[in-house]
DNA sequence: AATATATGACGTATTTTTGCGTCAAATTAC
DNA sequence: GTAATTTGACGCAAAAATACGTCATATATT
């Protein structure tokens, strides 16, 4: 892209965009799951579970952090990382919303066949 | 990347992750609601409503068609476009079951500071 | 103190995305 | 038939994302 046009759009687009892009990759959605199903905080090992370098794991993981979607920790030389409850909550919140949003405005709940 | 490395992901997460990539763009997100604004079927003039080329909004329209959330339908020279109803309500249900899947196997719901 | 380990910062290469202009084909209007 | 519209295909340039190696730093371990 020549110009970066993205700030021509409202900020609530922006912020749901950005929020669907961090979930926008595999490897980031496999670091959600697998931090989920470890619970307690682990020292961050986390790509010994994925197929990819430490380092780009890393960059994901700083990532999910941007958005707030997990925490890390640091204590000493190791980096505990976990999810972020209460923006999971408010993950769902938002895309839940803007969903119906969509909904309602066109007239899937009620009408069929109303388009094409 | 040097390498493509998303196969190596497994199918779900994959699926899950082209999702949330094409909604991961505000422009996207723009002609969605416009689109459900609209609910009878307009003649592709959703560039006007943009502020970007016919030809890039045209490039949006083929990713959101791609992963199925909007129908397009030629009418002689014009293009009808509006939303997969269908397709939305699986959208719903994919992101509200994932983000269930995260909120479970994570304590979320019941347990509070067990992690970080 | 010397060594080993864990981590993030940095730089780099490759691929993908984004944005747009131009063009050709198809259709509509005249 | 001729001109105007609408659209998608194609190509191109700039930007961002992806993937990784190397390095420096900070903390454990010996």
């Amino acid at each position: 892209m020549a110009i970066n046009k993205l700030e021509l759009f409202e900020e609530g687009l922006r912020r749901n965009a950005a929020l669907f892009k961090a979930l926008g990759h595999p490897a980031r959605l496999a670091v959600l799951k697998y931090l989920a199903g470890i619970k307690t905080c682990i020292c961050g090992d986390i790509s010994n579970e994925l197929p990819l370098s430490r380092t780009t794991v890393n960059q994901h993981l700083k990532e999910l952090k941007k958005v707030g979607l997990i925490k890390g920790e640091v204590e000493g030389v190791k980096t505990n990382y976990c999810i972020n409850p209460e923006k999971v909550e408010w993950l769902e919140k938002t895309l839940t919303s803007f969903i119906e949003e969509i909904k309602t405005s066109s007239g899937i709940i009620k009408t069929e066949d109303d388009c094409c």
